[in-house]
Formats: C-alpha cells, sequence, structure tokens
DNA sequence: CTGAAAGCGCTTACAG
DNA sequence: CTGAAAGCGCTTACAG
C-alpha cells in the first residue's frame, strides 16, 4: 500500500493519481496506464479507474508528466504582432490544428524585435517545447544557435524559404509585391509609389518585388518609395500619403505594404480632396475585412493567413511525430483582389 | 559525488543544475540558491556557479520546479476573441505587467462559448496555474464550482462586479450604453435605434443601459432594437443597418453595440446614399483606430482596454503574493468620443 | 493484462 | 553561508 500521506507534507494538497490508484484498488502505475493508455488495459479496470477519476475529481498534473516522461507537449508559437489581424488570424489557424491534440500553445508577440524573439524563446527553453512555429525566415546568429543546439523541430511561417531543408509554410511575399505592381503597370501607371513602414523583412521583400517590376518596366525612381521603421498604423498611412505627394507630386498611384496604411491613405485622400482612384490609385497588403467595405473598397493582395498557422501547425506536428513529411515547404499562394480603389 | 550518468537512462539530454553543481564544485542544491535566491549566497559562489551555467549553457527545467515548489509560475488568460482588437490590446496590458516576472501566461480563446471555457479551465487546471484573469463576470455554474474548488484567484476583466468580494478591473458597460444614448437623446433625437450582435454579457449590459435611458425619456419601443446571435463584423453592420431600417423607417440615429458593426453600418449607408449624420446618425463602442480616421469620423465609447488588462494583472500578482489588495474593484471608467458620426 | 522499483530535475525543510 | 536526504507526482523500463 502506498504511503499517501507524509507527516511534514510538501504536498500540494491536490489530488493525484496514487489516490486515484488506491480508491480503484490498483498500483499507480495501472492507473496512469488506464488514463493515459486505455487501449492496453482491460474493460473493467478502465471503468473502475475512470469511477475513481470522477469520484476524487482527479485533475493531471502536467509538470510531473513532463518530467516524468520528458515530453512537455507544449508548442511554442512566435507572432511578431497581436494587434495585426494577421496574425491573430494565422493564430486561430494553428489552434485549430492542434486543438484535439492535448497541446499547451505558448503565444509570444516578439514585437519585431529581434531581443524580444532572444528573450522570448530562452524563456520557452525551460518549458522544454515539443516544437516551435515561428514568424518570418530571418532570425538572429543567436536564435539560430539556440535552435540548433537544441535540435528543436521548428516551421517557419509567412514567407517561403530558399533553403529546401527549412520547413516554411507560407507564400512568396516578393511575388505577391511583384504581381500587385504588374497590375498598376498594366492599368497604365507609371509613376507609382511604394509606402512602406515596420520594415520587417517581408515588407522588404514585398518592396524588392515593386522593385524588381519598376526597374524591369524601366520606371524606377528612388522619390518613389517612402520607407518609415515605425509600426504601420491607419494614423501613419495618412501622415506618409502626405510625404509621398510631396516627395513625388506626380505619384498616379501607391502601393502601400499593407492595409493599414492604405486605409489611413486612402481616408487623407478623401480629406485632401483627391479622388480614388481617378486622380490617385492607391492599393494594399492583406486583404483585411474593412477593405472590401470601405468607399472606395480597395484593391489588395488577399493572403492566406488561417490556413498559414493550420498548415504549420499540421506539419509540425507530423514532424514531432517523427515523420518524414512528403513537402517540406508549402506555398499557399496568393489572390490580387481588384477592387475600387486602384 | 552525484551520480551524473545513469546506466539506462531515461535523462533528457539536457544539461541539468546536478552538472552545474559538480562542474562548479558544489552541493546541487546550493548552486539552486545561487541561482534562485542569490542574495542568500556569498559572492564568490554566485560567480562561479553562474560560470558554470554560462559554460554548460544551463537552461532550467521549468516542470522539474514546479513539480518540487508546487509553484508553477503560470497565469491563465482567457479572453472571448482574439479577432477582436479589444482583447489583444487587454492581453499587451497584461503582458506588459507580468513581464519581468518570470510568469509564464497562457492565452486561451474561448470564443464566447461557456463550453470552449470549461474547457480550457480544465485543461489549464493540468497546469496548476497561481491563478486567472477571466473575460466577463457571468461564468457557467460548472466553472465556478472548479475555481471555487481549487481555491483559484481569479480577476475579473471588462465589467464591475455588484458583488464587493469579487476581484474586477473594467468599468461600467451598463452606465456607458446609458450616456452614449443620453448623449443621443440631448443631441435631439427620439427614435434611436439599438443594433446588438454577438449577445454576450457586454452588449447585454450596454443594452440594458440604451433602454433604460430610452424608456426614461418615454421613448421605449422595441422596433428599435436590432439583436441577433451572430459574431459582429462589418459586413453583419451592413445588414443589420439594413434591417433596422426596414424594420423602423422613421429612425433618426442608430447605436451600434461596437465599432465594427457602425463601421459596416456607415460603409452601407454610403452606398444607399443615406447622409451621415444629417439623415441618419450612427455611434459605435470601443473606439477602435479607423474610428477617428473614417469619413465621417465615428462617435463612439472610448474603452480602456490596455489599462483593464494591465491593472488587473497587477492585482492578481498583488493577491498571488498572498497580499491584501486595497481596493478590489478598480473601475477605470469610459469616455464619450463625440465626432461627425453623431 | 498488471505491478514493484527507480528515476525525471528540481526545491524544501532540516542541520551544521 | 553550505549540504545530504527526501520528496514533488508522474512515467519508463522491466518482470511476471
Amino acid at each position: 500500500m502506498t504511503k499517501i500521506q507524509a507527516g511534514k507534507s510538501r504536498a500540494s494538497g491536490r489530488i493525484t493519481l496514487a489516490m486515484v490508484a488506491q480508491r480503484a484498488g490498483v498500483a499507480t502505475m495501472t492507473a496512469s496506464r488506464a488514463i493515459s493508455q486505455p487501449d492496453m488495459v482491460s474493460q473493467a479496470l478502465r471503468d473502475r479507474v475512470q469511477q475513481a477519476v470522477d469520484e476524487l475529481g482527479y485533475v493531471p498534473n502536467r509538470a510531473a508528466r513532463a518530467l516524468a516522461s520528458s515530453q512537455s507537449k507544449v508548442i511554442a508559437v512566435l507572432v511578431p504582432s497581436l494587434s495585426n489581424a494577421v496574425f491573430t488570424e494565422v493564430l486561430a489557424g494553428i489552434q485549430d490544428a492542434l486543438d484535439a491534440d492535448d497541446y499547451q500553445i505558448l503565444i509570444g508577440n516578439t514585437r519585431y524585435s529581434d531581443r524580444e524573439e532572444e528573450k522570448l524563446i530562452a524563456t520557452y527553453l525551460q518549458s522544454n517545447p515539443d516544437g516551435m512555429l515561428l514568424s518570418g525566415l530571418t532570425h538572429s546568429p543567436r536564435v539560430q544557435q539556440i535552435l540548433a543546439a537544441n535540435r528543436m523541430p521548428v516551421v517557419s511561417m509567412m514567407d517561403m524559404s530558399a533553403d529546401p531543408e527549412r520547413l516554411s509554410v507560407g507564400f512568396s511575399q516578393f511575388q505577391a509585391g511583384h504581381a500587385m505592381t504588374r497590375y498598376l503597370l498594366d492599368k497604365g501607371h507609371k509613376r507609382i509609389g511604394f509606402i512602406g513602414a515596420q520594415l520587417d523583412e517581408r515588407t522588404l521583400r514585398r518592396a524588392e518585388g515593386y522593385r524588381k517590376a519598376m526597374v524591369d518596366a524601366g520606371l524606377a525612381d528612388i522619390k518613389l518609395e517612402v520607407m518609415v521603421g515605425e509600426p504601420s498604423t491607419i494614423a501613419l498611412g495618412a501622415e506618409l500619403l502626405g510625404r509621398m505627394l510631396a516627395q513625388a507630386p506626380d505619384c498616379d498611384a501607391i502601393f502601400c505594404c499593407n492595409d493599414d496604411l492604405a486605409h489611413g491613405a486612402i481616408y487623407q485622400c478623401q480629406r485632401r480632396g483627391i479622388a480614388v482612384p481617378s486622380q490617385l490609385a492607391v492599393c494594399g497588403f492583406n486583404d483585411l475585412p474593412a477593405s472590401a467595405w470601405m468607399n472606395p473598397s480597395l484593391t489588395t493582395i488577399g493572403t492566406p493567413r488561417y490556413r498559414i498557422g493550420f498548415e504549420a501547425a499540421t506539419l509540425l506536428r507530423s514532424v514531432i511525430k517523427g515523420e518524414q513529411p512528403a513537402h517540406r515547404q508549402i506555398d499557399l499562394g496568393f489572390t490580387l483582389m481588384a477592387r475600387e480603389s486602384a
């Protein structure tokens, strides 16, 4: 008979597996098996243990399980922002993909900072996660070293990696930036401006796509670029619209690196009496909910955020299970949504 | 000398405290103290242990610590939505408040479902959280019972509780709904409609505030209410604007229970050629970033989301530490933002 | 199908 | 200021 209450108790006061086992009249490890691997146990025993669990209100202690099994059942997810709807939709996809699997999801907000990312990863390592879902392709040397040293399964989200070994789920930010610029060129625009903020890697890749299209068309002009490091907001979009027009007054179209900036640019045009799109075409990136509804509706790039999260989590789970994935890179593509604003 | 490698090893392969201690030439528990309670240890020892930690790249195992100390350093946070900017700002406040304290934050999305909330709480209990931050005042009997049985410190966010014992941080949803309606009445509107969606407890409280003001003014009319259980979106706001006008064609103002619905209503007015506010006043609730920028700018209620998260987390932390809080209820108030739309 | 023993990596009393 | 022992609550081999 297991001794259940020690004298100078350090016990937590919670119901333990040992108590459940005693109540069911079995060994602790038998109770453990009845709960964790019910198939390896007789029906009668399963029922007996389950009854004891219910009567006692037993809740397994995850820390003890993690320690004994050296399997944390934790997945860490790092996103650069929680105020950006793009990433909350990614998170929704991740949660739906992992829902049934008893994974604990640790959500970290790096705030677009490498230092924050390092700190979060270092902290999450204490929880010994089974794998990580990271946003973006580029990470600080320190992060790369930590990840390599721990042989942590990692799936990168949002962009496609050039490295075929790397697990990544997303779409080509470069191609999307290129496609939107081509669309504007095909509409006859010649002085197409690019407004970029935050200057995270995705914005930079979109800008590269824009530049490639402009160079190939023989229309590149550095005056047509407004790039700032501040976070993208509607207010900033309004401000940068002004800066662009000051810098390139003959600008006939503006490609904003995301919808927030584009919304701000359009609202500012309305306040200044600039007709969109007849005087100035404006387009964005991501297709946020408001973009289809505002007046004029916004021409933008639709991106598969939810699916990125879902597929990335599914891929990570299969890798954690030791499976060899059919594809290490999953390109989910993008959709150009041609609407009224451009 | 501690035996470091057993034969049939179940070891995780990670660096352990015992290895650090051996390298530093001290006992394991001395190393533990040097790390966790550096003040209780000599400077020389502290340095020696720190050096061993650095050389070995030691990362403490959180599961082991939690198990041994029966302190998880986990705080669980439940919000009804991650796609709603209101709650992501609450989360930002929570994270900032808890940042320095080595707390692991578990973020759960209940999707406005009591069943989901029950499931998440049951799951989080496995991690033995030190406390919980819950959204809203009303919870299912099962949740209440679980929380009581575990004597879990809980702080409720978003609304003010009528129960003085209950820890809550927010503002009065009822008063805010009442204030906005009074504002419209004072502007001379008589046929003021209310559009409510999701019908979560906050929306219902706002509606009660609306009704009180209308009844007191002798202007209440059930025809002026459109209430649906679907999630609030811009698209739904556009649709419900139509339903309201069909149901109460003489309606001269509409109070939408949140900004998303109000945005949709205004966009729809623009499409139908209804002038806002001259033909129809429209106002919202929450003051999302777009509300100040759109044309017309939106009259709405500014709510202290970030501060709610920050103060709620601060309060919870003090309660976890065993402190007796000066105030169990923290009313952060709201601000009526009078703009162009109403 | 079931169980006695050992161990996961830490921290908590208790001594010295 | 430092340490030997025991224990947190589970699971992993290994037997039977």
